[in-house]
This record gives C-alpha cells, sequence and structure tokens, in this order.
DNA sequence: GATGTTTTCGACTTCTGGTCGAAAACCCAG
DNA sequence: CTGGGTTTTCGACCAGAAGTCGAAAACATC
C-alpha cells in the first residue's frame, strides 16, 4: 500500500486561473495529464516530500503558499496498485513564469485536459479551497507579485472567483480589514495614458485569517487594524 | 509504512464540548489518552474504515456529520514504526449519550488529559474546523438534536465557539440565512415557569456553505431563502 | 488645448449584525 | 386569583460592512 504525494500548483496567467500538469508517456492513462508529485520516501514527512516533487516541474523558490489539501484512498484509485495520495494546494504569483520541463504546461483551470487518475477532483478540490480562503483570509498575497496596482489585483480576484469583482469595493474591503497597503509609488500609465495607478503590497505575506464572519462577536471586539 | 484512520469525535455535553477518548492499555503512550481509530485494511477507502473503526468506540448512527481534517505524516509520530495518519472530524448531537465501552471516555475539549502521540493536535485542529465551519455553514444541525429551542442552540454555539454567543442575534442570523425553522410547537416551560419556547428544527440536516461573505458577490444576486 | 483613458475617491444606499429593553407567557407562593 | 419571579420573544435603534454610482484626478495622444 504506496504513499504519494501530489500538488496542485495554481497561478493567474494571462487573466485565467491556470494549473500546472504533465503530460504522462507510460501507462496507466498514457497520454493524459497529471498533478506533480510522487511518491513519499520511506523516512520523509508529507511537507518536505511535496516540496522535493515539486522540484522536478517548476522552480519551487516561487512557490508563495502550500497548504495541505485533502487525502484520496479509494481502493481503485490507481487501476494497478493501491496507492494513497496526499494533495496539496500551492500558489505561484502572476507575472512570473517559471522554467518548467518539457512534458509540463499550464492550463485553464476550468477547461481541464483528459486528466488522470482522480486528479481532475483534485484540482476542483485546491480551486474551491482557494476560493473560499480569498474571502476570509489574506490568502491573496499569494496570487499578486510584491508589488501590484489596484486593476491588476482585481483581476486576480476575478480570474480566482470566477466573477467579475469592483476594484472600488475589494479596494476599501482590504484596506479596512489591514491587508494591503499603499507603498507610496505609483505605476506607469498605459498605452493610452489614464491617471497612474497607486502601487500596493500585501502588509503580511503568510496566511492569516480574518477573524470577522463570527455569529456573535466575543465581548471584547479586537479593534480593527487599520492602516 | 502503514496507515491508520483516527476520528475527532465532538458533541456538546452538560454544555462542555467534549471529545471521544480511549485509554491506552498497553505501550507505546500506556495510559495515555488516544483518539479511537486503527489501521486502514488493504482494500479499504478511508470514509468506510474510520466508520468501521468507529462502531468499535461509539455507535456510529449518532454521528450526524463526519469529514476528513488533515493527514499527518512527521516519520516520528509514532516512536516504533513508521505510520501515517488520516484525521476525521466526526460530530454528535448533543441530548444523545451513546454506550461507550469500559476504556472509552468523554472529556472536555479544553482540558485534554496525558494524550498519545500527536492527537492534542489534532483535536486542537477539529475543534479550530468546527469553531470556523459554525460561521460560515449550516454545521450547527450536527451539534443539535432534530428539535430544539432557541436558548439550546444558543448554548451549543457557546460551547463550540468558546465565548458567549446573544440568542436573539443567533436567531435572526440562522433565520435570515435559511438554516432554521420553527417546527410550530414549543416546548414545556421549565422548573420555574418562564414563557414557553418555541421549537426549532434545521431545514436541511447536511453540510452546506452559506454564500455570503464574498469580496464581491457575483452580479445576480441570490434571493436570501427567508421563511 | 481638446479629447480619450484609466484610476481614485466620495456620496449614497443596502444589508448584516450588535445592543437593549419592553412585552409575552409561563410558574409558584400566599 | 393576584403579585412576583423567570424565561423567551420581539421590536427599535445603532454601528459597521459592503454594493453602486458618478464625478474628479492624472495621465496620454492628436
Amino acid at each position: 500500500m504506496g504513499h504519494e504525494v501530489l500538488a496542485v500548483v495554481l497561478q493567474v496567467r494571462d487573466h485565467v486561473l491556470s494549473v500546472l500538469l504533465w503530460q504522462r508517456a507510460r501507462p496507466p492513462y498514457e497520454g493524459g495529464w497529471a498533478l506533480p508529485g510522487g511518491a513519499l520516501g520511506v523516512a520523509e514527512g508529507l511537507g518536505p516530500s511535496i516540496r522535493r516533487q515539486l522540484k522536478q516541474k517548476v522552480d519551487v523558490r516561487e512557490l508563495t503558499h502550500l497548504e495541505q489539501l485533502e487525502t484520496r484512498g479509494a481502493p481503485d484509485r490507481h487501476p494497478l496498485t493501491r496507492v494513497l495520495a496526499t494533495a496539496y494546494l500551492g500558489l505561484i504569483p502572476a507575472g512570473v513564469d517559471p522554467l518548467t520541463p518539457e512534458d509540463t504546461r499550464w492550463h485553464p483551470a476550468d477547461r481541464l485536459p483528459d486528466m488522470a487518475f482522480d486528479h481532475a477532483e483534485l484540482v476542483d478540490s485546491g480551486r474551491r479551497r482557494l476560493r473560499s480562503k480569498l474571502s476570509y483570509t489574506n490568502i491573496g498575497f499569494a496570487l499578486a507579485p510584491p508589488v501590484f496596482t489596484l486593476s491588476e489585483l482585481t483581476d486576480y480576484y476575478r480570474a480566482a472567483l470566477g466573477y467579475e469583482v469592483s476594484a472600488t469595493n475589494l479596494q476599501r474591503v482590504l484596506l479596512r480589514r489591514g491587508q494591503i497597503q499603499p507603498t507610496g509609488a505609483s505605476a506607469p500609465p498605459g498605452r493610452y495614458g489614464g491617471r497612474p495607478a497607486a502601487l500596493y503590497r500585501f502588509r503580511v505575506r503568510e496566511l492569516e485569517v480574518t477573524d470577522a464572519f463570527a455569529v456573535l462577536r466575543p465581548p471584547g471586539r479586537i479593534a480593527p487594524q487599520v492602516g
């Protein structure tokens, strides 16, 4: 009964939420697309293992976030042997384009190719996780480069959420929650001019949960961190 | 490299969030308290396995909710061999008192006894999961009996969340979200009288996510399901 | 300098949740 | 059966968060 680790690596590429896949050259599922990953080493932890495996497909230094997603153990999920799989969700900020091997491609997350094993379900699971965490955590930092304009950030949110997002609301909400702050600088205007956009950065670049959203907050209200 | 499944089974008992534990009779961690669970069968899925294992400690028909929590794979989490563990979160509604074996007891979730392996961390993980899901899902149904008064429901929420909850707010919020609905009947008043409490039930007794809480809701607003 | 483009900001509105206190509906004691 | 105690329920009011809209700001090109 083997155990493997897999990763759903997501990135907003060219306005589209995309997932990193590689094409299998051998059966089973020859020609099918699969998530990066591989067998867990005998004395290896799950987290270290997925980082090691990912190195074969992408530059892991670009990974801004990595968290465990779920473990699949259906006896027939692999047609030949019994393999449990623990899947991780990894995020890469927009803007960078990490080197990848020949067999590896980015695919739009909502139009997957022929997928091997149960990997399509895992991709969906990752998308749902990202979607929901965007609303009650600061996980947006993992989708955005260190510095960005509000239009760009709005675009990352729209791509990840799958629906239109209002830049005005996004700005107000993230500012009030203390997630983003202006750097002071501004970006050069685009091709046809327009007001130069202010540059922002995430105040904290690691996962934090927004404590709002309780049926009833604890009596001693925590003062909201406003700039 | 073995694999086991474990369950953090929670129930509000006598106003206190409690977890089901059994006391180990043999090393390692002799005398320490552990989560129910055991080795995964060779041709057994994870979900079926945890249900099978739980039967040895509690009546699984009382379980109103069961979901995967996380998988632990640190090489040294078991002192003798390598064992991966996939933990589940199980919930039992208040009011029932399932039969349990001699070695098994309910313990307050915030004052755990000497725990075996990494099981204390898993209990905390389960508590956090429950806490957060109480605010953006209807998971309260799994803590409450089929029919309940608002005072009782408030008590379950208070016990699970760890802080005081206002019955007025809870009622308004859950009604507006369409999670609960009055049955029409009312409960008999208590020992010293008092207005008889109206009885409520959860409209749906399986997990549903409340779609509120988006940075920006999708344009076509879903009409809130109000009674 | 006029026009077009993009960003930013403020004003207004709506929705959700928090607080409080009065009224309702019961019990019991005298 | 009347008054006091108890618990639940409900309405009124307020604060805060979010949605919508449009005008103003700051650039470019012609």
